[in-house]
DNA sequence: AAAAGATGGTTTCATATGTAACTAATATTG
DNA sequence: CAATATTAGTTACATATGAAACCATCTTTT
């Protein structure tokens, strides 16, 4: 049993930021390493990829406010999604600064791949967890993202 | 209401990694920025100071598995810190590789300012949240560190 | 006690990331 | 409808980060 802290110090192992950040860290590292040694792709990319999933014809701002990445980042995720052939650029047709992003029919091979593992990589962190729990977890996350956040929407 | 996910498909939005990196992140990030705005401190180096206050003496490799940084990270936080005068390291007596490290008293006086601080944000971060419910996230995060690094001791 | 291996820690180098500047196009204002 | 401001996205530069090589010391093996 670890000695309290002491009075007025702290201890970083309770402390939640910290805890939050290496427990996160440590599931996107392992997710992270799984996308890149299979797919060759970064985490950021494999995002990008999963929002024009789930969205086909949007645009990079719009990645960009369901992802949480700033614009340099999904600028550089998407020049190699596109690189990689994974995914295609459309110029839009009502505003020329903007394309409209669709992933190509590789791009929706490897997605096709990508999901069951990413589901199943999820499913078996949260096996720890009951149902009861998982939705808990998730209840009390949305609550603490509506402080660390007010002002962003976070999704 | 937002459509639910083709099946097949994944939506990010409720993907837990995802979830959890995002407001890690927007947590981080607000603390990072007072650390550094008020002390010039960057967030590797706080979590330095911190395992050097709880444990006076301390070694390099030691702050590393209490902080989950690697050995890197470290040797140039510890650096940074002794160069603005926060940390002194001296040899250990029965083994030359090694140096014990400690809080200079400017660098006590610096994290006797943070602490409160810290503290404080971690409060009104957690006030959204019931005595049971940090309870709850508490055993909720410890169980999933138990399932994301079964090899590694998170703490 | 010499050789081989492991450990503590730093340095080097290559890559990732963020900030600011920039280009092109659209929207707004007088 | 010209001038100005805003937005979409990219590029350039400076800094942060991680992997591997490295040096010094300590430990283990023979």
């Amino acid at each position: 049993m670890p000695d309290p802290p002491a009075p007025g110090s702290l201890r970083l192992s309770t402390f939640l930021p910290f805890r939050l950040s290496v427990l996160s860290n440590a599931i996107s590292q392992r997710i992270a390493e799984l996308y890149d040694r299979e797919f060759g792709l970064s985490i950021w990319q494999w995002r990008a990829m999963a929002v024009t999933a789930d969205t086909p014809g949007i645009s990079a701002t719009e990645i960009g406010q369901r992802t949480q990445m700033d614009k340099v980042a999904v600028s550089r995720a998407v020049a190699g999604l596109i690189e990689m052939g994974y995914l295609e650029r459309r110029p839009s047709t009502d505003d020329a600064r903007r394309s409209l992003l669709f992933l190509t029919k590789a791009g929706r091979d490897v997605y096709d791949l990508i999901v069951p593992l990413a589901l199943s990589e999820e499913a078996r962190l949260v096996s720890a967890l009951s149902e009861r729990e998982q939705a808990e977890l998730a209840r009390l996350m949305g609550k603490l993202a509506g402080v660390a956040s007010p002002e962003r929407e976070l999704w």
